[in-house]
DNA sequence: TAGATTGTTAATCGATTAACAATC
DNA sequence: TAGATTGTTAATCGATTAACAATC
């Protein structure tokens, strides 16, 4: 089928769900300067968004804003992490301990975003034993018994293209079933595993062409 | 102004340059198998996406494919590669040498995009003099000078969220154009200065929703 | 009260998809 | 030639933006 997953998802879009992070962060900043109230033009304003498209996005995750006084903050706040899960924290496994996975496994910023990575796995024996913080790295063989006895469905892919797919394929087999992708190549998973790819080639390309329009005159 | 940035960039649209390295790599893996033609319905069905889009995206590059046949895999990898600018190698200049930072200054990938990290920086004096392969990290008292004298025009931003705004001011007064931010925050640049923000709180917010959609019954 | 701001319905814009003629 | 595949124009779909009534 023609669809990148076919996992519901009715309603909410892709674009609105990314923007929703980009509020909290502005609403946590508002919540530390104990400000009760923010409309949507301010959030818009801080975010280089129109108002309008703030006021739809929150719509969604249905704080309720009161006319003239704008949204309650702590109340905003509440009803997009409700919304996004990240009051309830889930655990999640990484594998590859390079240093991609070592920054990932360190981030202190997870907490907030509800999302706890349990432990790292690597092949390399001199790795294994050594952590981030009160993160482990463990054997790789380790991985499926501990995936499944923790019935983890969150695994983390950091390891080199060459082994992403084998990977992938353990991680499936111990009962995950949503992959985050740092590998720098695509992974074939069956239908109804959710797959999210981080693709600095992609990146690269939008910032790439940006950069060729300021630094060569346009023709035309 | 409501826009993100103000930068031309008519004709193609941010999604379709996003698919274009995805083909690329299709591309290379054909060509390294010297398969000599490859047509839209074999991309799309490798990516998961429609032949009607591929072909659409691949207009843009005008590569040109010939009806029966399909396209060229030799003159499309060319194309889409002379289209992304990705056979000039641009070179970069990274500041903040963790364990991201070094991660991206020792990925091999980059010289397949066109991008060269010519040497990281950081405050560390323990990291000053090391290096990551046979890039250095040098001081970042010594940024503006470097930048300056290699006329430099992308900054890659790996600190910490406390540190990345003055980090950035530092870019733009060092000529940076565009600014390439894996910190863990936004940060304020005037208009015409491109930044790519890469941020992992979006992703998650799109993986939690779908894992929720997965794992809890779905109401109604 | 007057005015600012939300909530909601409608209009616009742009990306995706469909249809089909052209062609190797 | 016949058939597969591109190229191109039109239709659809969905996200963004506009308009305006409701309301604290």
């Amino acid at each position: 089928m023609a669809t990148e997953n076919l996992i519901p998802q009715k309603g909410v879009s892709v674009p609105t769900l990314r923007r929703l992070p980009l509020y909290l962060e502005v609403l946590k900043r508002l919540a530390e300067q104990n400000k009760p109230y923010v409309s949507c033009t301010q959030i818009a304003d801080e975010l280089k968004l129109v108002p309008i498209q703030v006021r739809k996005d929150l719509e969604v995750t249905s704080g309720g804003g009161k006319p003239k006084v704008g949204y309650s903050v702590p109340e905003l706040l509440k009803a997009i992490e409700d919304y996004l899960g990240w009051n309830n924290t889930a655990d999640a496994l990484l594998v590859g301990a390079g240093n991609l996975g070592s920054a990932l496994l360190g981030y202190q910023g997870f907490e907030m975003l509800g999302l706890n990575i349990v432990a790292a796995f690597d092949l390399d024996p001199r790795k294994i034993g050594t952590g981030v913080g009160d993160k482990k790295i463990m054997s790789l063989d380790r991985f499926e018994a501990l995936a499944k006895r923790m019935k983890i469905h969150i695994g983390i892919l950091t390891v080199p293209a060459g082994a992403a797919q084998a990977t992938a394929d353990l991680m499936l087999k111990s009962g995950i079933q949503a992959i985050w992708n740092f590998a720098p190549t695509r992974i074939k998973v069956p239908d109804g595993i959710i797959v999210q790819h981080e693709n600095l080639a992609s990146s690269l390309a939008v910032l790439s062409k940006k950069l060729q329009a300021v630094l060569r005159p346009k023709k035309k």
